[in-house]
DNA sequence: CGCGTTTGACCTGCGC
DNA sequence: GCGCAGGTCAAACGCG
């Protein structure tokens, strides 16, 4: 026990404190307390034996018997004290003799001693050991270790009183950014928003229309609201029930007298009757959209209804589709410009009339990249694998719709990269992306940087990492990203904030340095990576096996 | 025969 | 107004 392993140990604590800081603090910052205060117990006992022999063994015994209780009051340095008293208690008991009992009341209050006075007590403890050594030479070297070891234990005291209040500061904030962030996730995520004064507040910003309006048309209201909750609900209380109410009431004479007058091709047929309902209740219909109205408010709320949040994923898959848990019909297919690659269209057909849908296509420069584009947010409930997409469509719909990123004109200005390989080499690159290039602003999750692709070639256990969104595409396709990695660099992320806004100027400056913006990227990046682990070949997998879709892919 | 996919036609928005 | 591109529809087709 040197000085520079002292040092070392605490520089170690240190680095553990900052890199622990977002998981579980509560438990495992006070284990860098303990285990200093075991090395300070150690060179307790140490001293106290050399002085007090026998007693020592039974202070160390004592010591380490109270070690448990300790986990339980893990800031209190003094536990200790208390713990050990029962211990001593409990093996009096036993003994159940009086004077045995004295004798551990005696070594009790040693062991107080040897805690209480850590600081005091030194100069104290100082004049006895001089007391008992005049005149012995090897006595002498001893007292010069002991007084090294004094002051070095003073040291270590002065350390760890720094250590705790330092720790009760980082749990504080620690709280503190928890609740801010749960408050957060609750306003534009998590939460319905009719729930919350904010939500109101972002419909009416958005909308421009009163209480009472939202009395008139609640289909609206909800259509609304879709991009800023969690829509997995069920029964009367489906948002798609009402968005279809609200769709009837804008119908325009000729959509209204189109659905009447169409006949169908066979009205006992599921299919046809899914393409009415679906259509009626596209919530996203440019069509419908533009019909409703034309005075300023509804052209604001035009407006809001365009700004569909869109979740996009950029993954490197042989197959034509990522299994994302849900169950997908294709409706369509199309050439799009400048991409030889088809772009398939797909609807999610794990119930009657779920708007969500996604597009699949392949990248142009790398076809090995395969970007899926997810809007909507399901109207039903969803298997295991699919809850983390669903979660992730959501946060970031509500992140959009949040208005963190947007302009003054009330669409994303450009592309901000929120991470980028220079801001962390090592780490993973270009995470995420916002863009608003395309009509609706758009979340980017790029899960295809990584090492040479070489090595993907020679091994297929070095495949590039993607994030994976659930542990039916992880086994599909590759091995996940190690949650605490992904949550390290989040963090890191976000510390890199400050950096990044003199780097890259006020646009990124001022997302980075939104609340609004962190907190649905986290709660996004999250719910992905909370959905590879907990599903780990379980439900997962009978939805794949289940789904003719991602048995073909 | 039922279900899902394919694919050409159609609709709509947007830019010129 | 016209053309283009994206998105959707629905008849035709294929498969089990």
């Amino acid at each position: 026990m040197d000085k520079s392993g002292n040092a070392h140990f605490i520089n170690i604590d240190l680095l553990a404190t900052k890199f622990n800081f977002s998981d579980n603090r509560s438990a495992k910052e006070p284990l860098i307390l303990r285990s200093t205060i075991r090395k300070h117990e150690m060179m307790e006992a140490e001293m106290d034996g050399s002085r007090h022999g026998a007693v020592s063994a039974a202070v160390a015994a004592t010591s380490a018997a109270g070690r448990e209780d300790r986990v339980v009051n893990e800031l209190n340095f003094f536990a200790i004290d208390k713990s050990s008293r029962e211990e001593a208690s409990s093996a009096s008991a036993v003994k159940s003799e009086n004077v045995e009992e004295s004798v551990e009341e005696d070594k009790e209050m040693k062991l107080n001693t040897g805690l209480n006075l850590l600081t005091e007590n030194i100069g104290s403890d100082k004049s006895l050991v001089d007391e008992e050594a005049p005149g012995n030479e090897h006595k002498c070297l001893n007292l010069t270790e002991m007084a090294v070891l004094k002051a070095e234990l003073d040291r270590m005291n002065i350390e760890n009183q720094r250590l705790k209040s330092m720790i009760y500061q980082v749990n504080n904030n620690c709280h503190a950014l928890q609740g801010h962030l749960l408050s957060l996730m609750q306003r534009h995520g998590a939460n319905p928003p009719a729930e919350t004064a904010d939500s109101d507040k972002v419909f009416v910003n958005v909308n421009g229309r009163t209480l009472e309006d939202r009395e008139k048309f609640p289909g609206k209201d909800e259509n609304s609201q879709s991009f800023s909750g969690d829509k997995t609900r069920d029964g009367l209380g489906s948002p798609h029930n009402n968005i279809v109410e609200s769709m009837e009431y804008f119908k325009t004479p000729r959509e209204s007298s189109a659905n009447e007058v169409t006949p169908f091709r066979d009205p006992n047929k599921s299919e046809s009757i899914d393409h009415r309902q679906r259509r009626d209740d596209a919530p996203w219909s440019p069509t419908k959209v533009q019909k409703i109205g034309s005075s300023a408010d509804q052209a604001a709320e035009t407006m809001a209804m365009i700004k569909k949040a869109r979740v996009s994923v950029r993954a490197r898959s042989e197959a034509a589709m990522i299994a994302d848990g849900c169950q997908w019909r294709k409706y369509g297919q199309k050439m799009a410009k400048g991409n030889p690659c088809p772009r398939a269209y797909y609807r999610c057909s794990m119930a009657i009339g779920c708007p969500v849908r996604k597009q699949v296509q392949r990248c142009a420069e790398d076809k090995t990249i395969l970007v899926t584009t997810y809007e909507g947010q399901h109207n039903h409930p969803l298997p295991q694998a699919a809850v983390a997409m669903a979660s992730t469509t959501s946060s970031a719909a509500s992140m959009i719709l949040s208005g963190s990123m947007a302009s003054s004109d009330g669409m994303i200005a450009n592309s901000h990269y929120i991470t980028g390989t220079a801001s962390f080499p090592g780490s993973l690159p270009s995470l995420a992306t916002l863009s608003a290039t395309a009509p609706f602003p758009t979340v980017t999750l790029d899960l295809t940087h990584t090492a040479p692709t070489n090595d993907t070639i020679t091994n297929p256990m070095k495949l590039q990492r993607p994030l994976f969104l659930g542990s039916a595409m992880q086994s599909q396709v590759g091995y996940a990203l190690n949650q605490s990695e992904l949550l390290q660099v989040l963090s890191n992320q976000m510390n890199q904030a400050p950096s990044d806004m003199a780097n890259t100027g006020g646009t990124t400056a001022a997302i980075t340095a939104d609340p609004n913006f962190t907190a649905a990227l986290v709660a996004a990046i999250a719910s992905v990576v909370g959905g590879i682990h907990p599903n780990h070949g379980g439900a997962s997998d009978d939805v794949i096996t289940r789904s003719r879709i991602n048995e073909n892919t």
